[in-house]
DNA sequence: CCACCTCCTGTCGTATGTCTACAGGAGAAT
DNA sequence: ATTCTCCTGTAGACATACGACAGGAGGTGG
């Protein structure tokens, strides 16, 4: 029951998906397990998560979706950013920044 | 309707009271005054978020409160840290760490 | 003395978003 | 033929942040 959690924290998993977006599209399954790999286990996504993540991006047009055939040859739904999305991943990195900046300020008091 | 929202992400409240609270001991509304001062106004703390999460911090005993009067000779609750507050703190900080330095990874990718 | 402002605490209802658990189809491997 | 992996999806529970509202009590100004 020790906190070994690593919970993706509310409202930083919509701009991580925009950012792996960014570098190529891909279908989700791909999409998570890029995140975890480069962020070396340390963000884990559900699926109970990514899924409902895409969808409402994909409403809110930051990101298209087409059916396509993964490497595997599986029946994939390929993901890409939109211009849309593109502005909103540059807004939400600038706001990350400088919540984070923030956060550090804060924890570095002393 | 732009987004100059500065809200706190879930989970960070917690953490940003227990830091402000290892400073000294302070009453809820000299904390959040606190923090949004050091973060330099882009952290605020809204009253309805402020107090449900000091009495659930409070539950948990990570922090412990007497009534006192303040500067201004109010009625004021004052919060301080137990040791178990202080393992925590460090615990969150530690996380806290992980977590952005993961996300930080995945931004910088190219 | 009364009205008003500031300080300080608190609750309620709502919105959002993440999690766990569950479900299923379809290609590949044994 | 069965099982594994890939890939997508939904349902329900849960935590927590937010906006709006409420109120008591001291200080200040008319």
């Amino acid at each position: 029951m020790a906190t070994d959690n690593t919970d993706v924290l509310q409202g930083t998993l919509d701009m991580l998906i925009l950012k792996a977006l960014s570098l190529e599209p891909m279908h989700g399954w791909g999409i998570s397990q890029r995140i975890q790999q480069i962020s070396r286990d340390v963000l884990q996504i559900n699926q109970g998560s990514l899924y409902p993540a895409l969808h409402r991006l994909e409403r809110r047009a930051w990101i298209e979706a087409d059916w396509g055939t993964s490497e595997n040859n599986r029946r994939a739904k390929y993901y890409q950013l939109t211009s849309l999305g593109k502005k909103q991943l540059a807004e939400e990195r600038a706001s990350w920044q400088r919540f984070t900046l923030a956060v550090e300020r804060v924890l570095q008091t002393t």
